[in-house]
DNA sequence: TTGAAAGCGCTAACAC
DNA sequence: GTGTTAGCGCTTTCAA
């Protein structure tokens, strides 16, 4: 193994020098750098992370706790985790992964063996989460992807999922929708009151009471049969209805179709709108009209925001909110006015 | 910070004594055990993850490089990953993640750093994986969820495939079918020969052919439109048929609609049986005929295999290949004799 | 602009 | 069964 001593023999420097030409933690004559470049390059060396640990108290590992309950869509957290590690390695920095099912426990653990210079934590619940009190007093910096109800002394950041239910709403209003409902996540995602789902409900429900639309909220299992009740559910109790906001990814399409089944085209005789990724969105039988969940900007925003409490640099401010962006495709249409 | 000298002071013992009562790397006599343990939990001692990988060359964390490409099936790749994790915290070891981004590089950074102990790598290509050289090559111990074409110095771990394919052939040539087909993944999982997918061909053709059967082979993106297409082109190319097998997680509902669409009942005049994770087979419309790609038992495997390759215990084989288990569900019957 | 040297906190000989 | 101690390879004062 070659180490920092063959280095700075090689190149007829000290140890430190070549510490510092690597860290750029001072100055280094050109001359001196290209020397220690060639060395390093020569004897093909590459610290030992444990080492550099141990001297530094910084491992350059940012732990990324993912969620794996119930109603969570596994390619949204996918996507969440890959930009995670994406952006963390723009930083030179690596991405544990712990496990919801290690909670608390896991987090504090990654955190008192200075195994981590810093949390991710996914999939936080609007009240209570029992992690959030750990966070607030580890001497870590975290961030977390989702907003509390609570975000004293923590940073968050997110879609905007309340603007987001109500951009929805909006477009619906704008194409002359009167009659709107929201198919939304699993009842299971409400009940542990994860945020953003809580949110988007209370962004559809204030834009339709402020537009005077009549509205209402069914949740909704992520399964075909779940999708099917719902729009049959739907037809019976609102018969009126003509615009749909969906947000559960996973039966978007058992959705369409059951609607088709029973009568109703979309966008033809319902328009239709979703909060999901794009790409889901695109290929769906039917192209839906959507607001993105934009995975790749939250991760990336969590670690940057790690990376700033990391350095001390700039201020953190608790929640970050990205606005929400809607693409128009083919599952909506103005209401035929009959 | 609470270091092991703190807790020998205060156990009234020397650091290497508590070391080693962490360890149990010698003995020690139960009361001295006991004291340490106290002294332990009542200051908080926690071991420094950097000066324990400094001092022991030992990391605790496993490398799990996991694919993102096209043709992977998200929620199965995730599956491993959660599985692979679990597993590691068994053994006491964490997880870093890897995207195929990094590809070699992140592999070969994260070992010449000694930031990890051992490598586990997903979705092998069949021929000229560029990985597989450097595993060989490295020094640390590797895994392959997956077999190449050529596992000489490997060690690899993954369902039959093959024998999946044959099983589902063997269930559908016992049931009378006599015409079958296979509708497979995505074409640039084969082009790019991932593993899997090329072994399920295999395994199913020579089954087919055993069996006197007629046999066909169709790749299939993982879109509905394609499913369509697929659908009818099996219709019209082959009217006798009454069985398929899928292997394509992405396109099982879209492809049994468009089979019912089409005319053909599931599985009433076409039995299906699918090769995917058990839940999916089950929350399906209609519940499906399949084998299980155990992800849990996969991911499991690699890690202690990589665990006894990490302690030198016992013999590590190159290839362990996971039996296929077919369970029955609603999409096969028995072909009625016309 | 550079070097010398003191640790960082732990493990594992080695000694008893 | 337990203690002493020399490192592990790096960073970072301190000094020049």
């Amino acid at each position: 193994m070659v180490k920092i001593t063959d280095v700075a023999r090689h190149a007829g420097v000290s140890p430190s020098t070549v510490s510092y030409a690597l860290s750029g933690k001072r100055p280094i004559s050109e001359e001196t750098r290209r020397r220690v470049e060639r060395s390093i390059n020569e004897l093909g060396y590459r610290p030992h992370a444990g080492a550099r640990a141990l001297a530094s108290s910084r491992s350059a590992v940012l732990a990324l706790a993912i969620p794996l309950r119930a109603g969570v869509h596994i390619p949204v957290a996918m996507g969440f985790a890959v930009s995670v590690v994406t952006a963390a390695r723009r930083h030179d920095h690596d991405v544990l992964l712990l496990t919801q099912e290690e909670g608390e426990d896991g987090l504090r653990r990654v955190a008192d063996t200075a195994l981590v210079d810093g949390l991710i934590v996914m999939d936080v619940q609007l009240h209570d989460d029992p992690r959030l009190p750990l966070l607030r007093a580890l001497d870590l910096p975290s961030v977390l992807i989702g907003v509390p109800a609570d975000p004293t002394g923590l940073t968050c950041v997110d879609l905007d999922f309340r603007a987001a239910g109500e951009l929805c709403v909006e477009r619906l209003a704008a194409l002359g929708h009167r009659v709107i409902a929201l198919i939304g996540s699993p009842p299971e995602v409400y009940v542990r009151r994860t945020a953003f789902a809580q949110r988007v409900v209370q962004g559809f429900t204030a834009a339709a009471d402020r537009r005077g639309l009549s509205s209402s909220v069914h949740p909704c299992e992520a399964t075909p049969a779940a999708a099917r009740l719902v729009a049959e559910q739907l037809l019976r109790e609102q018969p009126a209805l003509t615009g749909v906001v969906v947000h559960n990814e996973a039966i978007l399409t058992p959705l369409i179709d059951a609607f088709e089944d029973l009568g109703l085209r979309v966008p033809a005789d319902l328009s239709l709108t979703a909060i999901c990724p794009d790409d889901l969105a695109e290929t769906l039988p039917v192209p839906v009209t959507s607001v993105a969940v934009p995975s790749t900007e939250v991760g990336a925003g969590a670690v940057d925001l790690l990376m700033r409490k990391l350095n001390g640099t700039g201020h953190t401010p608790e929640t970050t909110l990205l606005p929400p962006r809607l693409t128009e495709r083919a599952s909506t249409v103005a209401r035929a006015t009959r």
